[in-house]
DNA sequence: TATGAATGAGCTTTCATTCAT
DNA sequence: TATGAATGAAAGCTCATTCAT
C-alpha cells in the first residue's frame, strides 16, 4: 500500500464522520443530533469520533466553514463561466448564483446562512496572492479595498438573510417574488 | 382577594419566569439554560414553570416575539420624538434607533437578531387601523404597499444581520465603522 | 329544596368523579390515569377529588367492587328471566351471562377480571337473609354450604380468567371456540 | 480478553439487572419499583439499564416470561421424578407441583400468576420435536391435540388463579383447604 | 488507530397533594 | 363544600465522555 493510499485510508473515517454529521445536521438540526447517531450513520465506533473532533461543536464549525466556502467557491466558479455582460456585474452574478444554490438546497441554507462573510469570500477567492489581488481589484472597480470589503460583507449579509427568509420562511414572500428586488438592492449597494 | 388581584398574582409568576428566562437566555444562551435555573432565579417551584409553558422552546419563542416587538416599538417611539428632517427620513431614523438599541444591549441582539420582520413591524405600529394606514402611507412615500413591505423587510434583514456581525462578531469591522455605510445602504434601498 | 334533593346534589360530584374515573381506567388503565384527568373529565376542581377519595387507589377499589358486583347482579337477574331448563342449571346460566357480558364489554373485563369472588357473589345475591339462604340452597343443590362456596369461587375464577384469555388475548383461541369448553368445564366442576 | 469472556462480562450486567429487578418487583411490586433502585441494587450505573432494556416494562416482561417458563419447566421436571401412579396422571402431578411451587414462593406467584399459558407450557416441554410429540401424545391420552391444548390452558388458568386467591388472598380459604378441591377439579376437567 | 460497554451527571417532565381563598 | 394555583419530590431518560481492550 502506497503512503498516499494509506493517508487516504487514515482520513477515511474522518470524512465518513463529517459526511454523516452534515446529513444529520441539515436533517434535524445540530442541537438535536447526538454523537451516537453520527457515529452510527458513519459506521464507526463512538470512540473514533473523539479521535478526530473534540465535541459536536467542533465538527459543526468544521462543516459550516467548509460548506460556506464551498458555496462561495462554486458561485464564483459559475460566475466565471457566465461572461459578465459588463465590468462590475461580476458580484451581481455571484450573488445570483448563491441565491440559486440556496434555492436548490434549502437545508444547506438553514445550516450556514449565518456564516457567510468576507473572510470566507476572500478565502474562497484563494490561490496565489497575485491573482487574488487582481480579482479584488477587478471586483472593487477601483474603490478603496477597505470600503469594498465592508460593502461585500453587507451584500452577503443581505443575500443570505433574505434568502433565508424567502426560501425557508417564505416571508414576506417566496424567493421568486423577492429575488428581483434582492438583485436590484444588491445593485444599489455596490453602485 | 378580588379576582383581579388573583389574576394579577397569577400573571406575576408568569412574568417572573419570563424575566428570569430572558436574563439567563441572554447570559448563557437558550440551549445551555436549564429549566432548573430559570425557576430558581424566578423564585418559583419547578412545576410552576410547566403551568405556564410547555417547554423551554415555548418560553423562548414567547420572549423572542415579545422582545422583538419591543425593539421595534421603542425605535418607532423614539423616531417620533426626533423630528425627521424631511419626509421619507422616518424609516432611516427608526433603523438608526434599532442599531443604537442593539449597540446598548448586545445580548438582546444575540437573542433576537434572526427574528425582526415586517410582521412584527406592522404589529408594532399597531393601534387604530386609521393611524396605522396613515403611518404606512407616510412611510411608503406613495409606493405600492406590497412592494414597500418587501423593501422594509429587506431593510430590517440588513440592519439586524449587519448589526449582529458588527456588534457581536466585530466582523468585518465594529459598529462605529459600519454604521455610516449601513445607514447609507438603507438610504439607497429605500430610495 | 327537599333534603333528599340536597343529598342528591351533595353526592353528585362524587358520582361524576366515579364515572369519569371508570371511563379513564378502562380506556387507558388505572396506572396511566392521572387525578388531573379524572377531575378534568368530571368537571370538578382538583381539590374536590380529595374531599371524596384518599387517593387513586381508593377510587379504583371502589369502582372494582361496584362494577364486579354489578356484573354478577346483572347476570343473576338475566338468569332469573331465562327459565332454567332444570334445577342445578342456574349457575351455568349465570356463568353464561357473565361471559356474554364480558364479551360485550372487554374493557370492563380488563378492569375487573381479577376481582370476581364469592364475597361479591354473595353480596350480589344481597337483600334479605331469608331470600338469600333460599337461593343459595337452591343453587347448592343440597351440598354443604362451605364446600359449595369453594366450588362457586373456583367456577368464578375459571370463568373470569378464561374469559380474559380468550376475549382479550385470544389465547389459546377466541371466546367463540372456548365458550363451549368453558361451559362444559363449569358443568363438570359443579356436577 | 477473549471475545467469549467479554460477552460473558456483558451478559453478567444484564443478569445482575434482571436479578435485582426481580427481587424488587416481588418485594414491592413492579409499578413502585424505580429504575434507580434496580441499578443501585444491581451495582451498575443508570445508563447501563437503558443499554439492555428500553424501559421498566421491558424488563418486567422479560422476567415474567422467564420465570413463568421456569415454573412450568421445574414442575415438569419434578413430575418426571415422581413416577405417575397411572397413565393420565402426569398432568395432575404437574399441577400439584405448580401449586406447591407457588406455595413455597408466593411472591413469585404474585408476579406471574396472570401469565401461565399453553404457549409457555409447550415451550417448557421444549427439546427435540420427537420427545415433545411423544409427551404431548402421552399427556393428551389420545384426544385431538387442538382440544387438548384448550383443556390444558383452562387447567393452567384454574390452577394459577385459584392458587393466587388461596395463597395470597386466602379467599375463600387457604391453600390447604382449597388444594384437594382444586386437584379434584383438574381431574374432572381432563377426564 | 479503533472499539463500544460503561458511566453518571444532568436534564425534562409528571403528578399527588396542599392550602389560601 | 369547593376551588385551582402552587408545590417539589421523584421519576424516567439522554448523552457526552471515558477507558480497558
Amino acid at each position: 500500500m502506497l503512503p498516499s493510499a494509506l493517508d487516504q485510508k487514515k482520513k477515511r473515517k474522518k470524512e465518513l464522520l463529517l459526511s454523516a454529521a452534515f446529513d444529520l445536521f441539515v436533517e434535524k438540526g445540530p442541537s438535536s443530533t447526538a454523537i451516537d447517531e453520527i457515529v452510527r450513520r458513519a459506521g464507526v465506533a463512538k470512540g473514533t469520533f473523539y479521535l478526530y473532533f473534540r465535541d459536536r461543536n467542533e465538527i459543526l464549525n468544521h462543516l459550516i466553514a467548509e460548506k460556506s466556502a464551498l458555496v462561495i467557491r462554486e458561485a464564483d466558479a459559475a460566475a466565471l463561466k457566465r461572461a459578465p455582460s459588463c465590468a462590475g456585474e461580476e458580484l451581481l452574478i455571484i450573488d445570483d448564483e448563491v441565491v440559486e444554490r440556496f434555492r436548490r438546497d434549502p437545508k444547506l441554507l438553514a445550516l450556514i446562512y449565518k456564516n457567510l462573510s468576507w473572510g470566507l469570500f476572500a478565502k474562497a477567492l484563494g490561490g496565489g496572492d497575485e491573482g487574488k489581488r487582481d480579482l479584488v481589484e477587478r471586483l472593487s472597480g477601483g474603490r478603496p479595498l477597505e470600503e469594498f470589503v465592508k460593502v461585500v460583507s453587507m451584500v452577503l449579509e443581505l443575500v443570505s438573510s433574505v434568502s433565508y427568509s424567502a426560501i425557508i420562511l417564505e416571508e414576506p414572500a417566496g424567493i421568486e417574488e423577492m429575488k428581483p428586488l434582492l438583485i436590484e438592492s444588491v445593485r444599489r449597494l455596490i453602485a
